[in-house]
DNA sequence: TCACATTTGTCCGTATGTATC
DNA sequence: AGATACATACGGACAAATGTG
C-alpha cells in the first residue's frame, strides 16, 4: 500500500525557532520526571549560558512554558521560573476560548453538560470506593457548614462534580469534567454571583444524590442528577446574554 | 448572606505584565470581530509604536497569542502576524499534555471515547439533516476512492467522527470530539501508521453505520458504533507501550 | 536569476521594578 | 532599611528568511 501523503510525518519544513527548541527541551525533562513540580529552574541569565542562547530567546521559551501550564514565574530576588503543573488551567482557558469564539449558547452548554455528567455518574457508580464516598461526604459537610454560617459555597458545589468524576477512575472523564466545570464557573461569575438561595438548593441536591449512590439506588441517583442539571440549566438560560 | 471570600472577584494584586495587557487588547479585538481571520496585524515595530511599548514586549505578547491559537506568524518580507483561528489546535495540544502528564492509559482513552462517542451519535441521529448526510457520504466516497488507489485514509476516517459530532448541532460535542480525535490520531501516529488492512475495515464500519443512520435503524447504528470502537480500542491495546 | 526591501529571529547592554533576606 | 537577586522592559544592532521587482 502506498503512503497517503496526508498522513506521512514529514520533518517540519520550517526549522524550529530557537525558543521552541528550548521550551521543548525543558518540557521533555518534565515529562521524563527529571524536573518535578516545585523544582526551581535557573535564572534567565543562567539558562541562557547553559543553552548558549540569548536572554530574549529564553524569555520567549518561558512564555510558552508558562502559558502551557508547565511553569510559573516568581518575580523579585530568589525568584525565577518554578516547575508547576497548571496544565488543567491552560486546558480550561483554551476551552473557554473555543467556546467563546464558536458562540456556544448557554443552552448547548447545559445540554452537553447534562449528557456528559450523567454518563460520568453512571461510571462513578460503577467504580466508586470508600475513599471517594468519604471525600464526597466531606464536600457536603463543608458546604453545609459554610452555608450555616451564611457563606456562599460556589466552589464546594463545583468541586462535588469534580469528585464524582474522579470516582469514575478514568482520567479522561476527570479532565473533561474539570474543564467543563471551569466553563460553568466562568459563566456564572461573569453574570454575577448566583443568588443566595441557589447555593443552598444545589448543595441539598448533591446530598440527595450522594445518599442514593451510597444506598445503591442507582437509577434514582441518575434521575436526581438529571433533574438537578436541568434546574441549573434553566438558571443559566435566565442569565443568558 | 455574607460573601464567600473564595468567590469574590478581587482585582489582581499583581499588576498585569505589559505583554499580557497587550495580548489581551488584541484578543478583545478578535472576540469583538473587529479583527477577523486573514487580517494582517502591523509589524512588531509598528505595533510597538502604536502601543507605546518596546519590541520585546510586543514579541512576548505575540508568543501568547500564537500559542493560544489566535494568530500565526509569517517570517520575511511582507510577512508578519496574521489573525487565524487555530484555537482547536491549541486546545488539542493542551489536552494532549494533560493526558500525557496524567499517565492516561490507552484503555481509559478507548473506554471514554466509546462512551462519549456513542452519546454523541445518539444526538447526531436526533439532529442530523441532509447536509450532514451528504458530507458523511462524501467522506465515505473519498475514503473508498483513496483506498481503491491503494492509499491509506487515516485522515478521512478521523474526519468521519468529527462530521458525526457536527451533526449533533451542539458546539460542545463538536469541540470535545475534535479534541479527543486529535489525541487518538496522535496516539496512532506515534506508534507507526496503522496496518494497511485496518484503514479499509474502519471505512467499511463507517459505511455500515451511516447506512443504518440513513435507514432509520438507530439502535443498530449505535451497536455497530460500539462494536467498531471496541475493535479500534483492542487495536490500541496491542500498541500500548 | 538576482538583488532589494521588509519583517521576524536573535543577541547584547542597560535601566527599572519587585520580592527576599 | 538596605543590599541582593531576579524578572521586566527598553533600544540598538545584526542575521536569517521571504516575497517583490
Amino acid at each position: 500500500m502506498k503512503s497517503d501523503i496526508a498522513t506521512i510525518q514529514f520533518a517540519p519544513i520550517q526549522s524550529k525557532r530557537l525558543f521552541e527548541e528550548v521550551s521543548l527541551k525543558i518540557k521533555e525533562l518534565i515529562f521524563k520526571d527529571i524536573l518535578k513540580p516545585g523544582d526551581k529552574l535557573p535564572s534567565e541569565m543562567e539558562l541562557g549560558r547553559q543553552f548558549q542562547v540569548g536572554r530574549q530567546t529564553i524569555r520567549e521559551a518561558l512564555r510558552y512554558l508558562e502559558l502551557s501550564g508547565f511553569i510559573t514565574i516568581q518575580r523579585g530576588g530568589q525568584g525565577g521560573p518554578i516547575i508547576r503543573n497548571t496544565i488543567m488551567n491552560s486546558l480550561s482557558d483554551s476551552l473557554l476560548d473555543a467556546i467563546e469564539i464558536s458562540n456556544t449558547s448557554a443552552k448547548e452548554l447545559t445540554y452537553a453538560r447534562l449528557q456528559i455528567e450523567t454518563l460520568v455518574l453512571r461510571e462513578a457508580i460503577k467504580h466508586i470506593d470508600d475513599a471517594d464516598i468519604a471525600s464526597l461526604k466531606e464536600n457536603i459537610a463543608n458546604a453545609k457548614a459554610q452555608l450555616s454560617k451564611g457563606f456562599q459555597v460556589f466552589r464546594e458545589n463545583i468541586n462535588f462534580h469534580k469528585l464524582l468524576a474522579k470516582a469514575s477512575k478514568n482520567h479522561v472523564f476527570v479532565i473533561v469534567v474539570e474543564a467543563m466545570m471551569t466553563v460553568v464557573a466562568n459563566f456564572l461569575s461573569r453574570r454575577g454571583q448566583s443568588n443566595p438561595e441557589v447555593s443552598s438548593k444545589v448543595t441539598s441536591s448533591h446530598e440527595a444524590i450522594l445518599d442514593d449512590i451510597v444506598n445503591g439506588n442507582d437509577k434514582n441517583a441518575i434521575s436526581l442528577m438529571e433533574e438537578h442539571l436541568w434546574r441549573v440549566g434553566d438558571l443559566f438560560a435566565t442569565l443568558e446574554r
